[in-house]
DNA sequence: CGCGGTTTTGAACTAAGTCAAAAACCGTGG
DNA sequence: CCACGGTTTTTGACTTAGTTCAAAACCGCG
């Protein structure tokens, strides 16, 4: 997910760009609004996600520190078509959008990186669509919390290191708080993970990923 | 849909490199098989679609002539994610991997206009998601018959300008061939559409547009 | 004319969503 | 340290959208 990796670009930026704080639960940007520019995390934990009718909404992306927003901003139509939502007390660099439009016309090379990370996001949401058309809901949540150990780690003790409501799990899984809440009693019953509280950990990554899929090349 | 429309590139290859030709229902590449390439269709149509379980799969994307397809198999693995099968006998031409990194590498209008296309298909991958979560099928449905005569446009009776297989219509939407067929009934019912054998036209886009949603920039 | 593939319809079934209401948990301020 | 109010968590009962299965009817075509 880091595209940037290599990249000395991003350095200099958060180097010389004003950095912004946001507090827990605040929208940073609205899906619908102009989009003004794209996000550098610094620190914290950013949802990004779209919503539909009063209450409902799928939850697409978590970003962490070292990752960018709001690129989904660029394009055509230079609308969010996101929201991005503060789950942990955040920092951030904003990159207006005619800076980074202006940085792609010039350095080839983040340019290449840029699309190769594009890329990528394209095929894990394509499978994603999959999923949410195709997998029942209990493979949906497996692949989730395959997904969230991949890309958060998992502390010493074995929990994954990214508490999340389950409210925020379901979403992602695109499912709604009570489904969720019982197919997880009945990972638990099988022994493929255990919870406490908010913390999650996979018990047996096996019996895991033979609900969700092997071909997610986030797992 | 077309980002190279203001490339010569494209041009270049179809002149230089070899055309292969495909019939119907013939299978051009699948998921999971090793990428080699990737195609840039000139005549036909092609469709791009993901499977799960024995007889179940979504299709992505329906490609038109003067469209690429097969580049999802660019990025970090070099796996097809997709299969793309053919719907109307199509001539393609192949451009090697190699050779089309190599171009990217080299000319850098052409990687910013990729990038500016995967931009926006990623935008619709993610629109599709959440469509795919929580819209209902009705909903699926017109917004999957909008988009066909956005893609591919109407002829002079109003038909839209492409026949499928309710079956493929079916997959579009994510559902199965019964209740697609059941809920073209009541969209039919409501004058919303007209049907004729394979042809399917839009009578009340207004109508239609209530259960699919504004907020698609392919309509 | 008959055969293979669609289309159409009905009926049964089930996965998942909805609603509602305890119970547990948590911060915070007295 | 406890009581309080609000938010999560947990459960049960119910509803329903959508799938599945199975069997007609239909249609184009060799």
């Amino acid at each position: 997910m880091c595209w940037y990796s290599t990249s000395e670009w991003m350095e200099k930026i958060a180097a010389k760009k004003q950095t912004l704080a946001f507090k827990k639960g605040e929208v940073i940007f609205k899906e619908g609004s102009p989009a003004t520019g794209i996000y550098f995390l610094l620190e914290g934990i950013v949802k990004v996600h779209k919503h539909w009718g009063e209450n409902k909404d799928l939850i697409l992306h978590f970003s962490k520190p070292g990752e960018l927003f709001g690129y989904r901003g660029l394009g055509d139509d230079t609308i969010y078509p996101v929201t991005a939502t503060v789950l942990e007390h955040c920092t951030a660099c904003f990159v207006p959008m005619d800076f980074f439009n202006e940085t792609l016309r010039i350095n080839h090379e983040l340019t290449l990186q840029f699309l190769r990370f594009h890329l990528n996001e394209l095929k894990y949401a394509e499978l994603r669509m999959r999923n949410l058309a195709l997998m029942d809901v209990k493979g949906r949540i497996a692949d989730a919390i395959l997904m969230l150990e991949k890309r958060f780690g998992k502390r010493d003790d074995g929990f994954i290191g990214l508490q999340l409501k389950r409210q925020d799990l379901a979403a992602y899984a695109g499912t709604t708080y009570e489904t969720f809440f019982r197919m997880v009693n009945e990972l638990i019953k099988e022994d493929a993970i255990a919870v406490k509280g908010k913390q999650f950990s996979i018990l047996n990554h096996q019996k895991l990923a033979q609900y969700g899929r092997v071909d997610n090349p986030l797992l």
